[in-house]
DNA sequence: CATGAATGAGATTTCATTCAT
DNA sequence: GATGAATGAAATCTCATTCAT
C-alpha cells in the first residue's frame, strides 16, 4: 500500500482529479507493482488483481500498459526539477541577499522531503530513465526550458554577488545534483536512510565546494 | 561494435580464455544488444542474429539468458570498486605524505578512464542494479570486504594527518562516489562527455568539500 | 473422439463444472492425444489444434502441460480404488453372509465396467504411473487410508467366516488385482476385449485360488 | 551401476560379443539412465557423460537414440517369453508325468529369477511397451511363433492328463502371466520385493485356480 | 460500461543429430 | 575413429491486448 503522504501528494497535484474510482485503484496498484518488480516484469494481470478490477479496465482507461506507466511518470517528471525552486519564485521572489548556504540548504532539504514523499514513483521514474531510451528522450526534452531559467537566475545572482565559484552553471548543477542524486539512489535502491547529520554534511560539502574564496 | 579498448580489457581479464570464436561473438554481441535495449528488452534471437550464430549456442555455453548476463556483469562488478585504489596499494604503497588533492585526483581520473573503457558494460551493470533486486543483492555482498579495507585505510590516514574533514568514512565515500557517479550517469545515459575542465572542477570541488580547514 | 459413456462419467464427477466450452474442448482433446501418443510425446500445439483453440488457452486454465495431465488423472486416480467396494459400503452394508464368489464376482465385474467406461483415461493414468516416478509417489500416497480400511474389513470378514484362505491381506489383494490388472492391460494396450467367458473364468479362478478348503 | 548379475547375464547372452569397449560403456550407461528417467526423459548428453564418452559416439555406434533403445530392449524381448520353458525343452524334454504344481512352480520361480537379474532392462522394456505403440507392435509380432508352440504343448499335455482345467490356453496363460506380471510390476515400480512366502502363495493360488477337480 | 475468456505472437530453452577438426 | 561445438526445429509458456457477452 502506498503511504498516506504519497497519496496525499498525488491528490495535491490534482493527479486524481479527472479519474474515476477504478482508475485511481489501477493507478495506485500500478505504482506499487511497478516499484516492486519494475515495469517490464510487472504484468497487467497482477496490477488488475491488486487493484481488484478486471484486466480490461486497464486498457479502456489507460490505452496501454505504457500509457499507465506514462500516467504515473509524468507528474514526477514535472515536479522533479521544475518545482525545485518554486519556493523562491512563486510565493516570495528570490531574496537579493540570498546566501550560498541558504540556497544550497533549501534546495537539498526540499529535495530530501520530495524523496521521502515520492519513493515509489521516483523509483519507477529512475528505473525507466535508466532502462528505456525512449523514456529518456521523452522526459529530457521537458526539463530545460522552464527549469533552466529559474536556476540560471539563481546561480547568476550568486555568482554576481561573489557568493559562488565562477564555474559553468551546468557544472555547478551537476555537482549539486550529483550529491542529491547520490543520496536518492542510496535510499531508494539500497535502503540507506539519509540521516540529518549526513544531509547536513552534504550541504556543508556543497557550500565549501562552491565557495569562491578557496 | 565494441571499440578496441573495451575488447582489449576483456581479453586482459582472461574473459575469453575458454571460449570458442562463436562464443566470443555471442558475448560481444550480447554486450551491444543489452547495452542498447536493456537485458529484458533484448531477445536471445536478436543476440544470436547479431553474432551470426545459431540461437542454441547461447545456451550450451552460458546455460541461460541470465547466465550470459552474469558472464558480462561479473568482470565489471569485480573491477568497479576493488581495483579502484590498486594503483596505490599494489605497485607502490600509499605514500605517507599523500595529499588530499593527489588522492581525490587519482581516484576520480582513474574511474573516468575506467568509464571511458567500459561504457557498454557499465551501462548494463548499472541498469541491472537499478532494475533487478536480485542483481543488487548479488553484487552488493561482494564489495565490502576487500574494498572497504583499502579505502578505510586511505581515509583514516588522511584524517590522521589532518588533511581531510573528520566525517564518517561512509559519508565521505558517498560524497566522492556521488560526484563520480554523477559524471558516469551523465555520460552513459545522456551522452555528456566529461570534459577535462569539468573533471578538474569536480576534483577541485571535492578537495574543497573535504578540506578540514574550512 | 471420446465415447459418450466416458464423457458422461466426467460430467457426473463435476469435472466440467467450472470450465468454459473451450476448456472442455481442450480437456477432451488432451485425453485423446495423451492416450494416443503418451504425455511426453503429445505437444500442447497438437492438443490446441485438435481442440480448435488457441494454444494459450491451455495455460490460462491448466497452468501447465502437467496441470492439464493432473486435471485428467486426478478423477480416475480417486475412483480407481476407493469407489471399488462402495457398492457394498454406501447403499447397502456388507452382508454378513457374503459369499466369496459374490465378493470376487462383484469386485471383478465392477472394475470391468469401470474399465469399459474409462479406457483412455486409464491408459493415461497407467502410462504415467509406469513412466514417471513423481506421478507414482503422488498417487500412491492417496490410496491407502480410505481404501485399505474398507477392503481389509471385507477380507477379514471372509476369513473369519472361513470363506477365504488365511493369507496376508496384502497377498490376497495382490492376487486379485493382478488378475484384474492383467485383463485391463490386455484390453488397453493390446486391444484384447475381455469376453464374458474370460471374465467368468477369471472369477472362477480367483474363487478357487482363495478357497480355504483346498 | 548395474549389478554384477545383470552384467553377467548380458555377457551370457552374447550381447557384448561384437561391441567395442566404448559401445559397452554406452550400452550399460544407457540402461541405467533409461531405467532411472525413462527413454524420453533421458538425454543422449547425460548418457554420454555417464559413459565417459563423447556424445557423437552414441550415433556412430547405434545410429540413433532409438537404435540404442532397441539394442537394449531386443535381448530382453527375446528372453522374456521364449526362454521361459527352455529348462524343459532344451536339456531335458518335458516329462510325461509333469504335475501341475511342478509346471507352475518352475514357471513362476524361473521368471522371478529372471526378474531379479534384469530389473533395469525389464523396467525399460515395460515402460516402452506401455508408452509407445510402435514398440508394442514391434515386439508383439515376435512372441507368438516360437513361444506359443512350446507353451501350448505343455498346456495341452496337462489338460490331456486331466491335471489342468479345460479352459482356452489363452485364458490360462493370461491368468498365469497376470499373477507373474503383478509381482513384477509391484517389484519394479513399487519396490515391493516378492518374498518366498508370497511367491509360494502365488504358486499355490495358481495351482488351485487351474486345478480341474474343483 | 465491465468483464475476463480468448488470442497468438514471441520469448526462452532443450536436445538429437551432424560434421569439421 | 573420436570429439564436442554447432545447429535449428520444436516445445512450453507468458502476456498485452481484444472483444463478445
Amino acid at each position: 500500500m502506498l503511504n498516506h503522504t504519497e497519496l496525499q501528494l498525488l491528490t495535491d497535484a490534482h493527479v486524481f482529479d479527472d479519474m474515476t474510482d477504478k482508475q485511481i485503484k489501477i493507478y495506485t496498484a500500478a505504482i506499487e507493482v511497478f516499484a516492486e518488480k519494475g515495469y517490464l516484469n510487472a504484468s497487467t494481470k497482477e496490477i488488475a488483481a491488486k487493484a481488484d478490477v478486471a484486466e480490461g479496465n486497464i486498457f479502456s482507461k489507460f490505452t496501454n500498459k505504457r500509457g499507465l506507466l506514462n500516467a504515473i511518470i509524468e507528474p514526477v517528471a514535472k515536479s522533479i526539477f521544475p518545482e525545485t525552486l518554486s519556493s523562491f519564485t512563486d510565493s516570495e521572489p528570490i531574496p537579493k541577499d540570498l546566501s550560498l548556504h541558504e540556497f544550497v540548504d533549501s534546495l537539498v532539504k526540499d529535495r530530501m522531503d520530495f524523496l521521502e514523499d515520492n519513493q515509489d514513483v521516483l523509483k519507477i521514474f529512475i528505473s525507466e530513465m535508466v532502462y528505456d531510451d525512449q523514456v529518456r528522450q521523452q522526459y529530457l526534452s521537458k526539463f530545460p526550458d522552464a527549469y533552466w531559467h529559474t536556476i540560471n537566475d539563481n546561480l547568476n545572482l550568486l555568482k554576481a554577488t561573489h557568493k559562488m565559484v565562477n564555474w559553468d552553471n551546468w557544472e555547478i548543477m551537476q555537482i549539486m545534483w550529483s550529491l542529491i542524486g547520490g543520496m536518492v539512489i542510496s535510499f531508494i535502491f539500497f535502503h540507506i536512510q539519509p540521516t540529518d547529520k549526513a544531509v547536513n554534511h552534504a550541504v556543508a560539502a556543497l557550500v565549501k565546494a562552491l565557495n569562491p574564496r578557496l
